[in-house]
DNA sequence: AATAATAAGGTCAAAGAAAGTCAGTCGATC
DNA sequence: GATCGACTGACTTTCTTTGACCTTATTATT
């Protein structure tokens, strides 16, 4: 049996259907399954990803803890909607920038992916003798394709 | 009397005809009969695919597993369902893309097969002087052919 | 107020545990 | 003797687990 489905189910356990957050000490959980403390940040990872539907925030030092969040669907809704209706058929670079930090304040994107996409969306990346028009159309398409594409992927549960 | 013959029937007596599924351990199973684990995939392969009413998942890795089901009637019409009614009369790209990585999740059609599928209506290939009209309705076409065509082909190499 | 000690959590790479792949061998059959 | 199905083993990929080291927050000390 493997220990990060044991530590899954004990969490998903404790959100139960009532609450959708749960608050839990990382070395005490690690303590309580016999198991390293890093495992239980394997098990968030690996499980608790925003494309799973849970974000997680954290704070270190005395009387640190992890906090695990179900998505609500209105968080759901808001993705949607700013794929569909905010971006549109086209974005300039600062619009762009602008829903790249959204995402990224909202733990929908990690730092990592949204440099990435700040890239390929970036004014270097689209240096090409097109008119504003086009650019700013293609911009709008790449973006949404990357956004989508981060709901799409991932694990089979 | 063949080994992959006496496996084959020893997973159909696991899965006997009340549950439509089984789980097991590769290296378990071969060590059981006597042969090496690459056999067990033969006998996948070859006695399990889609064609002859078996889906398989697995994993790697610390508690790995394989699992064989037998396909349901709802899964079939599932895929009947997608093609007749969800993919209907036009598609735009980001629908056939989340259409197909459906398919991949559900071990429907294999990685290649995926990659084919988004290259055949993807916006390179299809990058042809038509309205935005035919363009989708083309796009649903082709798609529809190619998943039709997953279902009715016997050998799945 | 500044510093040191302590108490969390984070990261990453390496080791370990399965399963997957594929080219090639071996018989039997056409 | 060419082909086809069964079978194998070396190599690859993926997932899990751990531990050493890093960063950040709080508390105690000067």
């Amino acid at each position: 049996m493997r220990i990060s489905d044991t530590i899954e189910s004990f969490i998903k356990e404790m959100l139960g259907e009532d609450s959708s957050e749960v608050e839990l000490k990382r070395n005490e959980l690690a303590e309580y399954f016999g198991c390293a403390p890093s495992q239980i940040n394997y098990v968030l990872a690996t499980r608790f990803s925003p494309s799973q539907g849970y974000r997680t925030e954290s704070r270190r030092g005395g009387g640190g803890y992890i906090r695990i969040l179900r998505i609500t669907d209105s968080e759901e809704q808001k993705l949607t909607w700013l794929v569909r209706d905010r971006i549109g058929e086209s974005l300039t670079e600062d619009e762009a920038v602008r829903i790249i930090a959204y995402l990224k304040k909202n733990k929908a994107v990690s730092d990592e992916e949204a440099a990435v996409m700040e890239a390929a969306v970036g004014g270097r990346a689209l240096a090409i003798p097109v008119t504003p028009e086009i650019k700013g159309a293609l911009r709008a398409r790449i973006l949404k394709s990357m956004i989508l594409a981060l709901g799409t992927q991932e694990n089979p549960e």
